[in-house]
RNA sequence: CGCGGGAUGGAGCAGUCCGGUAGCUCGUCGGGCUCAUAACCCGAAGGUCGUAGGUUCAAAUCCUGCUCCCGCAACCA
């Protein structure tokens, strides 16, 4: 067989938290892409990551009092952990303080640097001197520094840029000449209107204001920023410029990187200029998959949402959440992730029809022939429908996953699950069974049920790995179980021994279930890693601080007079103030997702009085008012009714 | 007038490019069966396809206006 190979990547993912479910969504397809081209006889180079520098992963650290280092390798150990948990058979993982990797984004900034692609520029900004600030075009009032109101100048902080105008026109035309390149299609639309038709910003790729990053050889006080520090790693994992692989020949360009829609823009317009700029070939194919939401985008803890990909393997088994991932949502689509529909995924599909349907057929196998089927058998009535969909069905699985619809090819998939149920109720063992002239029938009908379950075994094993196996244990034979005999029917040799099995996909309590999972919502998920939780505790916990830090802030009591919504701004409200000190003060706070004007207006709530102004969307801020994070999503301000204003809290 | 996506029986979606009997899953109701995980199979009810116009013999589908949702980009201090 010729070498036939493919290289398919998932972004390197940021971590500076646990990972959710949405990041499990992404690599889960991959997943299933990579071991359905792997039964397919393809050399397959499966990458996933993490990206780990960066001015927030360094913060983190501190607050927590450990190293970078020492942070982010926790962090990853626990993703491991999870890809672990989630059958995930990456041939690779790679981390952006791996040293090869490191050596090689140096040699790349170089060579660009060398060839002028990168150039050492300046942030061009309005800098007000005594203040140290860096203020946009839109940020100043009336021209002049929004802080202390005083001129300000052009000046430059150092930074090196790479240059993404000079390859604006070439990337046009790759787009032009390679339609299928930005999937799905819309979100090429997208990238030409917004960002390259206006024009292309050079991308600041350094940064001097912070130090976990990788240094520039030839001017060590930058880092390299961002970008291309992690898009580089595609390469550098196959061995580009390092010694670590020797993967790049082989397996350069890459198939398929698969993304999420909010990062289509780097992988679609910064790096496909990098590789033109390093004179490489461009990836074949950049997938934009849409988001998890939570019921109906709004987060609500009333609704229980469980959605660490922890607590729902071990409730529900890792097959059922792969299943339900890429079986409810079309993948190009944003959708909608509930536990109600979870586990009515879980029910219906996996339980009742596929589950059960494993489990009366083996158990008829059992009963009637001891588990094992005589040869001589006898054709009928209803057979060739099921056989013909039978051998059908995977032709429809390729298509529905070369194609990156997984949902559809589950959907087809499933159809012969159905069939298969329904030819049992069309021959009806049961009858023949009392009858011993019908014998031959039985056995033939038992037979075709068995080699049914054996094409739906191999069909699923992509995205439900451990149940294809599950089903394969069921059968005393092997090799007859690989992708290409998927279509053929009949392999199943006669004497085979078939054995029934523990219930694949116990069904599940709906209220009992919903109640449970309400339960361990908002903190026992915690609990679940208890001897990790220590670690994320001290994560999230701000250093100490002394009681004259906390004297230096102002808070005050202060009623709304007038509210209104900000014009061009979506979340900011332009609150009007009466903070007792005679003269009005205005306050611009992000929480119109939350409220309405008339939800503030006449009540009086907390500020910090004496934070510096800021300017957003033309509205100057004096001040900020004070407001829980209750949750992932969820904002509530603190009133303060029945308080006078001007009081002063602490 | 910044850019894109969406609005289809109770719920979630397909169909829209290339006009021509409105389809799927779940739920509901009725029936069948008993091998199986109170599962399975059959049947029924339920939609003027967001809104107002236009093109056409014919519009969910094409064109125009409008309303409402959701994302992206600029500001959640």
């Amino acid at each position: 067989m010729p070498h036939k190979n493919f290289y398919i990547t998932t972004p390197i993912y940021y971590p500076s938290g646990k990972l959710h479910i949405g990041h499990s969504y992404t690599t889960v397809a991959a997943d299933t892409i990579s071991r359905y081209k792997r039964m397919q006889g393809y050399d397959v180079m499966f990458l996933t990551g993490t990206d780990e520098h960066g001015q927030k992963i360094e913060l983190k650290a501190a607050n927590a009092g450990v190293t970078p280092q020492q942070y982010v390798d926790e962090i990853v150990a626990g993703i491991k952990d999870l890809w672990k948990l989630l059958n995930i058979s990456y041939d690779k993982f790679i981390r952006t303080t791996d040293k090869y990797h490191e050596k090689s984004v140096q040699r790349i900034f170089e060579k660009l640097y060398e060839q002028g692609d990168i150039y050492k520029g300046s942030y061009k900004g309005l800098y007000c001197t005594p203040c140290e600030s860096f203020w946009t075009e839109s940020q100043l009032v009336d021209g002049k520094c929004p802080d202390c109101g005083r001129e300000v100048e052009q000046a430059e902080e150092e930074a090196y840029f790479l240059r993404l105008s000079k390859y604006a026109d070439r990337l046009i035309e790759y787009y032009d000449a390679h339609p299928d390149f930005i999937q799905p299609e819309s979100r090429k639309t997208e990238m030409v209107n917004n960002f390259i038709k206006p024009g292309l910003e050079d991308l600041c790729v350094s940064r001097t204001s912070f130090t976990w990053g990788i240094p520039v050889t030839f001017d060590p006080k930058h880092v390299v920023y961002v970008w291309l520090d992690a898009l580089s790693n595609y390469i550098t994992a196959l061995g580009y410029l390092n010694d670590e692989e020797n993967k790049f020949e082989k397996f350069w360009p890459a198939d398929i990187h698969l993304v999420g829609k909010e990062i289509v823009r780097f992988h679609t317009i910064v790096w496909p200029i990098m590789l033109m700029a390093l004179d490489l070939p461009l990836p074949k194919k950049v997938y934009g998959h849409g988001w998890l939401l939570l019921d109906g985008g709004k987060m609500s803890k009333s609704k229980g949402n469980v959605v660490d990909p922890v607590v729902l393997c071990e409730r529900y088994g890792v097959d059922a959440i792969r299943y339900f991932l890429l079986r409810e949502i079309p993948f190009g689509n944003d959708g909608v992730f509930s536990n109600e529909a979870l586990i009515n995924r879980i029910n219906s599909d996996l339980a009742n029809d596929l589950g059960n349907l494993v489990s009366r057929s083996t158990a008829m196998v059992e009963k009637y022939f001891g588990g094992v089927l005589p040869g001589n058998r006898e054709s009928g009535e209803f057979d060739y429908e099921l056989i013909n969909l039978a051998i059908e069905v995977k032709h429809s699985v390729e298509h529905g996953i070369d194609n990156l619809e997984f949902s559809t090819a589950l959907t087809d998939l499933f159809k012969l699950v159905s069939r298969t149920n329904k030819y049992i109720d069309e021959t009806a063992p049961w009858v023949l069974a009392k009858d011993e002239s019908k014998a031959a029938r039985l056995s033939a009908v038992m037979y075709n049920l068995c080699e049914s379950l054996r094409i739906i075994s191999i069909l699923i094993a992509p995205f439900m790995p451990d149940t294809a196996k599950a089903i394969q244990s069921c059968f005393d034979a092997t090799d007859i179980f690989s992708w290409e005999q998927a279509d053929t029917w009949g392999l199943l040799p006669d004497g085979t021994t078939i054995t029934k099995t523990a219930a694949l996909f116990p069904r599940i309590d709906m209220e009992t279930e919903i109640a449970a999972l309400n339960e361990i919502n908002p903190s026992a998920s915690a609990d679940a890693k208890a001897e990790k939780s220590d670690i994320k505790e001290n994560i999230t916990t701000l250093a100490q601080i002394g009681i004259e830090d906390f004297a230096k802030v102002e808070l005050r009591t202060a009623k709304v007079i007038t509210c209104e919504p900000i014009k061009k701004a979506k979340k900011l409200l332009k609150l009007t103030l009466d903070d007792g000190s005679g003269t009005e003060r205005i306050v611009a706070s992000g929480i119109a997702k939350w409220y309405t004007p008339e939800d503030l207006i006449g009540h009086t709530i907390i500020i910090v009085a004496n934070l510096k102004p800021a300017v957003f969307c033309g509205v100057e801020s004096n001040g900020m008012i004070l407001a829980a994070d209750c949750g992932e999503d969820d904002v509530k301000v603190i009133f303060a009714d029945n308080m006078p204003v001007g009081c002063k809290v602490r």
